[in-house]
DNA sequence: CCCTGATTCGC
DNA sequence: GCGAATCAGG
């Protein structure tokens, strides 16, 4: 399996998210944990509280330091919180979502207000949104729905052109402006993707992308992942 | 043991 | 660039 775009992709927002190594390399499949840990290093992301102090290595490192006792002004710096469990959310979004501070769409220029027109009834009680990665609103903890979307392939039969499928967004038709989100199922008549314009930087459009990144809840109010249509990611 | 991420280094 | 092997902390 290679680092196409899109994995990569998927990989910066799913580290974003502190989701662990081992995760998102199941999810994205294909790849192993080390595989993810070393391509998010060389991408340059963000590092994770390390277990492995950077601080002194097995070898001796016999520094002699017999010269200058360097009276280091002990640096104090207690970058990671007591938090016991993991990062589940990034600080100066959690921040954010505390001050409760109306807060004006800071998002510059207002990607791709648009599509948004159609739907949203516009909630009238005020609530505090999770903002995600690329600029899109997450869905709330009651508002979540199963990640199962990606539906997979049912059968091998690739479905013919027709009229119905015209004006669809085929698969011939992405690229990496338009949204890739799968409406339907592989083989089916009416398959296509949404095709919306697509957030930058993310192969969903920014209602979808609310979709796909969605804030981690706390282990014990998650509720079991719905059994997976098919085998389960596990290539194993 | 399990998990985690960081680093190294041969490919 | 890639990722298995290895390391070390929890």
């Amino acid at each position: 399996m290679s680092w196409t775009d899109e994995r990569i992709e998927r990989l910066k927002a799913m580290w974003n998210e502190g989701k662990t190594a081992s995760t998102i390399a199941e999810e994205l499949g294909g790849v192993s944990r080390n595989a993810v840990i070393g391509k998010a290093h060389r991408l340059g992301l963000d590092s994770r509280p390390s277990p492995v102090k950077p601080g002194e290595e097995k070898s001796a490192a016999a520094e002699p330091a017999a010269a200058a006792p360097a009276p280091a002004p002990v640096q104090t710096a207690k970058p990671i919180a007591p938090e016991p469990t993991r990062v589940r959310e990034r600080p100066a979004i959690a921040a954010a979502l505390e001050a409760a501070a109306p807060m004006p769409p800071a998002t510059p220029a207002e990607a791709a207000p648009a599509p948004a027109a159609a739907s949203a009834p516009a909630a009238p009680t005020m609530q505090y949104r999770s903002i995600g990665p690329g600029g899109f609103v997450r869905q709330g903890p009651g508002e979540q729905q199963a990640p199962i979307p990606p539906a997979p392939p049912r059968r091998l039969v690739p479905a013919k052109p027709s009229a119905e499928v015209a004006d669809k967004t085929s698969l011939l038709d992405l690229n990496d402006r338009v949204c890739k989100w799968p409406i339907g199922h592989p083989g089916e008549p009416d398959f296509h993707f949404c095709g919306q314009q697509a957030n930058p930087g993310f192969p969903y459009c920014v209602q979808h992308c609310g979709v796909a990144y969605q804030a981690q809840l706390p282990r014990r109010d998650r509720r079991p992942p719905p059994p997976l249509p098919f085998g389960g990611p596990r290539v194993r």
